[in-house]
DNA sequence: CTGAAAGCGCTTACAG
DNA sequence: CTGAAAGCGCTTACAG
């Protein structure tokens, strides 16, 4: 601990800069900022100068000010769910990264119950001038009207799977390669019968039915068996007994000895009602998940699963939201992009 | 999907609203606000005439121009590592709630491998006038002068855990009291002897010592016997070897029928280890964690853990944010908070 | 190559 | 009770 907090002194302004180095404050302004193209020029020597100058006087350019003479505002801003995964906060790191990387900074807001409260969130990022927005996956319904109009005002606009507005961007990672990757597994070491297990039945629920599409497809391309497919009731997490029916069914009923569940938590429980009815993970029934959660890594056996790939999806989003920012709505063919998953083998599959 | 991205027009400006409005800039500014002690006062019925028509064109205050003019900036900082782990951002998440609560927003910055960058990162906060930053545990050196130098010009500066500036504020999480709360539970559940597994040696780790010294504590109060402790080499996540040579120590060696380990993820590899060795548990050894991650709650069997308060962790983080920008630098006593964690109690023990 | 002026959108202290 | 002026700290277009 060398340092120590102290009362600040107000801070250097460009004028205290510029005064110090016996210059002009516009000749400060551009000396400072390397800008080349302006009717301002300054000689090498004097820029050297009045840098050294502001580096002594530990000079920092106040952002409002220059903000509000037109500077790029370099915050994008990103609504996250309040009651979010694990998950999507492994998402929001990465895609902070590749902000960062990119020269951008990220502004936080949690979408809560309340939907006057997420418009009030909105309604902060663009009264900053955040006008680049990205939306997590959430809470919002189509019926939420203020809160689409507000973000409707955003100059760059991506949604994580799902577009809730007209003309934005979207990102999605391709669940179903990931089921064709987590379903080629099972194949690979050996199950005769793959059943797909899903949270909720593909007819109510879009992710599910992408899940179906990748089971059915390589069923399809390969045809081992018929389609094996058990759908929960959309419960989350699953109670026992809704797990239990899911080992009778898919085990006990129509004997797979594979099952690709719809995500970790899902192909955790499912693992724990095998082990209740006396079944072994891998042996008698291989399991394969799909998000790659720690607590997969972590359980007994380890959980082989599909990874969601957040560099990739953090790249894309901050590649959409650049784009946009710098052509302005983009076409359709290039306002989605899809990320694809990959298979991490472990022990239960 | 009942709202369209168009090309934004724009922005109504105050002067827009209070020319439609029929008043002057400054009590168009004075209106909307709701500013009461100024020297411009506005009837009533202006002000509500004012209000009526900012809201039909939408109007937004230009924040830049506010802040500009000296408004309080509300926006606070926050610096987490960049490989966080998933409990970090559990605590992220609650901050973020509390801090919305109290009318606050989040910036976020991750630390990265290099201090020129984070350096980088502080100094952008600084440049917006955000002068409120929460620093969470993270790989910062006290060698980073650079780094800490910048820290310093904050105004309100909260570490976790460990305070690296002179004069800043520190929220904990009472890891001592969390033990007591884990070696109580195993006591009550009848165990005899009961070991502590530190993942380094106390005293090499000042959070190892906390941990220490919640157990001393407690084997004095009642002394059931002697102290069992023993250390792993920081090695984390822990190796099959130490994971094994842990449980040869502590049970086969020292008979221990209860662990309190000093996290989660040491938690379930003890308890992997346990099983190889041909051990159950709880019925041979219970096991205690510390922290609550998710991937106890699913492990099997769950893990009996101690939770780290994440809401009482934001309430007290925010509150010294709080005082900090209201009083100044705070006397020693007053920048302490200690928050108490509490005991989860499902199936390991 | 450099300086003085205007103005971004607001708020606050000063006149009427 | 209301209006005209000054100024926050910067950048950019205009003069010299």
């Amino acid at each position: 601990m060398i340092a120590s907090l102290e009362p600040l002194k107000p801070g250097a302004r460009l004028v205290d800069v510029a005064t110090r180095a016996g210059v002009s404050v516009p000749v400060a302004s551009v000396a400072l900022r390397g800008v080349s193209g302006g009717t301002v020029r300054v000689s090498s020597q004097t820029a050297e100068r009045v840098r050294r100058v502001a580096r002594e006087m530990a000079y920092r350019p106040n952002m409002a000010a220059q903000i509000l003479k037109g500077r790029k505002n370099d915050v994008i801003g990103v609504l996250i769910g309040a009651a979010s995964t694990p998950a999507n906060y492994g998402r929001l790191s990465a895609i902070e990264r590749e902000a960062y990387r990119r020269g951008y900074r990220l502004m936080i807001g949690q979408f809560h119950e309340d939907p006057a409260h997420t418009a009030g969130s909105i309604d902060d990022f663009l009264s900053r001038g955040i006008d680049s927005l990205i939306c997590f996956h959430n809470p919002l319904m189509p019926s939420d009207t203020d809160v689409l109009g507000l973000l409707c005002q955003a100059r760059a606009l991506v949604f994580q799977t799902k577009v809730l507005v007209r003309g934005a961007c979207r990102v999605d990672v391709d669940r179903a390669a990931g089921v064709v990757m987590g379903v080629g597994q099972l194949r690979d070491r050996g199950c005769r019968r793959i059943g797909l297990l899903l949270n909720a039945p593909a007819s109510k629920d879009p992710l599910m039915r992408d899940r179906l599409r990748g089971y059915t497809t390589t069923l399809t391309t390969r045809k081992p068996h018929r389609p094996v497919v058990w759908s929960g009731t959309g419960e989350f997490p699953p109670s026992r007994d809704l797990v239990d029916e899911a080992v009778r069914e898919l085990v006990q009923a129509q004997k797979c000895d594979g099952i690709a569940a719809s995500n970790d938590v899902w192909a955790i429980e499912l693992i724990k009602g095998l082990r209740r009815a006396g079944l072994r993970v891998p042996q008698d029934v291989a399991v394969v998940g799909f998000d790659n959660l720690q607590a997969g890594a972590l359980f007994d056996p380890a959980l082989t699963t599909i990874d969601q790939n957040n560099e990739g999806f953090a790249r894309a989003t901050v590649d959409l939201i650049l784009e946009s920012l710098e052509r302005g709505p983009l076409p359709p063919a290039k306002r989605e992009r899809v990320v694809q998953p990959a298979l991490v083998v472990r022990e239960s599959a």
